[in-house]
DNA sequence: AAACAATCACCCCAAACGGGTGATTTTTAG
DNA sequence: CTAAAAATCACCCGTTTGGGGTGATTGTTT
């Protein structure tokens, strides 16, 4: 069976070759190159030919996130597996949404980074145990809500996009009933406008 | 030192029985009680005071997934797991909603079981890696929608709510611009309004 | 050269929105 | 049991927004 292909991008050196050390030593594991930067990269990864990348976020010139969308346009088929200090929401998401298939922080240990390559190709999803508390924390509503649960309900779908008559008629009420809790939500929210109640109200996890 | 006080509830004997002697084996860990259904443990979780509670989801009575919110009001400071066989993502997106800090499948190892436990009173959130294969995948956006950038853009901005004005002004475009672009957008999902386009493109991961 | 993307213009009318004011019934909580 | 909160419905008003139609211009990409 041929080994796995793994390219290694991160800037700082001392990190570089020390991942490289460690996953040189694993069984199947292939470490065909490893560069400082995405840009130094670039041209070369199509001769790689890796199946997994592991990306750094933080480097000179393209950044991590943003060579996500350019590698998938060279190598379709590769994983790509963040490996990086920053647990900040935004970039989790944004990684998330560029594409990645992982996204590990660097007080990894050695077997989780080992463990997350092999379980990527098996169609996993990979994140570090601090990642999915993050991932997590986003699903769960804010629980002292001043909404109510029926005015949460009307918002909710207001913030998909129903118009109030669709909402009555889905709910079983009458369109003044919708009015009135949009009314209450306004007040409530301290704000006098569609837009507004969504943003302040997706805010505070409000819905 | 305290031992952990752990409740679980599943309605499989076979296997809360297994459950039991696995973690009761565990150094800090005392298996105060364990149920059948949510039902029976309802009024004894006051007096039972867990730390930690392993919820089924699939029982008789009061499923997991409605038991949650009502742990949450009798002990507002426990971790609930979800340990399932389900691993569908409404399932797992209303688990999280609802509050649970964890979810798992039943085909986690013992170990995994016993470090999830651990991790998630150090605030941790856990899950699966099959569930974070369903989390990320579901962060990711289709990578062949119809829409180019510029609609995509102004279609996000109109489920969050915004109108046509506020787009064009926040956007440096014309009103009639904004127009343009959601005319197109309709074509192109074959639908004749804001609703229907935001729900086409959020099923197919447009936006 | 042709297709696509992004930009802007002007027509129309129906639908939806938001403010105000007030009332009834059911549910929840003290 | 009683008072507060939640959920329900009614009718007033004017303004804003939405969506359909048609067409044009300027880049960009292929």
């Amino acid at each position: 069976m041929n080994k796995l292909r793994i390219v290694i991008i991160e800037d700082d050196e001392v990190l570089r070759k020390g991942y490289q050390l460690l996953l040189s030593d694993v069984e199947d594991f292939s470490i065909v190159n490893s560069y400082g930067s995405f840009d130094l990269a670039k041209k070369q990864l199509k001769e790689d030919s890796p199946q997994v990348i592991l990306l750094d976020i933080n480097m000179p010139g393209t950044n991590g996130l943003q060579a996500i969308p350019e590698i998938k346009k060279i190598l379709s088929q590769a994983y790509i597996i963040i490996l990086t200090v920053f647990d900040s929401p935004e970039n989790v998401f944004e990684a998330l949404n560029m594409g990645a298939d992982g996204y590990l922080t660097k007080d990894s240990g050695s077997e989780k980074i080992i463990e997350a390559i092999k379980d990527v190709c098996n169609g996993g999803g990979v994140m570090s145990i601090n990642i999915a508390r993050i991932v997590m924390h986003s699903f769960q509503k804010n629980l002292d809500s001043p909404l109510t649960k029926r005015e949460t309900e009307v918002l909710t779908r207001i913030a998909s996009g129903q118009t109030k008559i669709q909402i009555a008629n889905e709910l079983f009420i009458d369109q003044n009933t919708v009015r009135s809790h949009v009314k209450n939500i306004y007040i409530k929210l301290d704000v006098n406008s569609k837009s507004e109640a969504i943003k302040t109200a997706k805010k505070n996890r409000f819905i």
